[in-house]
DNA sequence: ATCCTAGGATTACGCATGTAATCCAAATGG
DNA sequence: CCATTTGGATTACATGCGTAATCCTAGGAT
């Protein structure tokens, strides 16, 4: 399950770029404004670091831009499970040399994972069970 | 699940240290010349490249150092399994609002997951629910 | 009409990262 | 003994990242 530089199709996004993406695939299209009032609280961040932050998305192209009378409305451009799986791939070649049961060893055995997670877990594992057969 | 700020008992590790410290925690205690050797072929890196890594790693404190003669020899300083574990929560938080079932189950729908695997990780959750049980 | 505010544009700035090159000294090959 | 190689120490250097501050201007408050 080892791959190895798969082509790119979303940009990569930093950490501090990740939490501002979350915010926008939560809510979808989005002012500057409302990005901050959703992590105020959350984060000590300054409304101009929102907005650095926001620039730089849309500069590599993960924001579009659309100017609404002297603002600007940004809209997630890149798909957010696009990303996920990207950086799910990069993050397993990198630390667990690809391989998905020892990351999901190494949870369970330090973190509390409920009862409910691993239902969910299993009924995952079944429906690709499934799939693998037909 | 998810969790903020856990304590960093390891030092922060950049990726191209992660390529550095997975040799030495396959190899276990190495010289600069072994671990060039191990990475020539699979990368393009000049030895001063591993050189500068390595350094970089023994000042953070994830490899320690003893002198043999004129040279060196690095044994890691931090466990693996505890590296891996700190990665994998920051990597769960920051892409996954820190929920395991949709990681696993956005791998499963994109890549192939081989029956092997599948019946690891049914191992892997069987063990689990035991554990939770008890 | 004026002043404050909030947003965009530009700039900042130190630290980390990726990727080395240079310099120096010891060991090694001849 | 001399030249080459190799490793450590020091230095480099562009880029990215986290975290803003400044400057300018259009709108809203008064």
């Amino acid at each position: 399950m080892a791959r190895h530089a798969p082509t790119p199709l979303a940009p990569k996004i930093s950490d501090a770029e990740w939490t501002v993406m979350n915010v926008f695939w939560h809510r979808g299209t989005s002012t500057l404004a409302e990005v901050v009032k959703e992590l105020e609280g959350r984060l000590h961040w300054k409304p101009r670091t929102v907005q650095s932050l926001i620039r730089r998305l849309a500069d590599k192209g993960a924001l579009a831009v659309e100017a609404v009378g002297r603002e600007f409305r940004y809209t997630p451009a890149v798909a957010q499970d696009q990303c996920q799986h990207e950086e799910s791939v990069s993050f397993l070649d990198r630390v667990f040399n690809g391989r998905l049961t020892p990351f999901v060893a190494g949870l369970m055995e330090r973190e509390e994972v409920s009862k409910d997670d691993l239902a969910a877990l299993r009924e995952v594992l079944a429906q690709a069970e499934k799939k693998l057969k037909k």
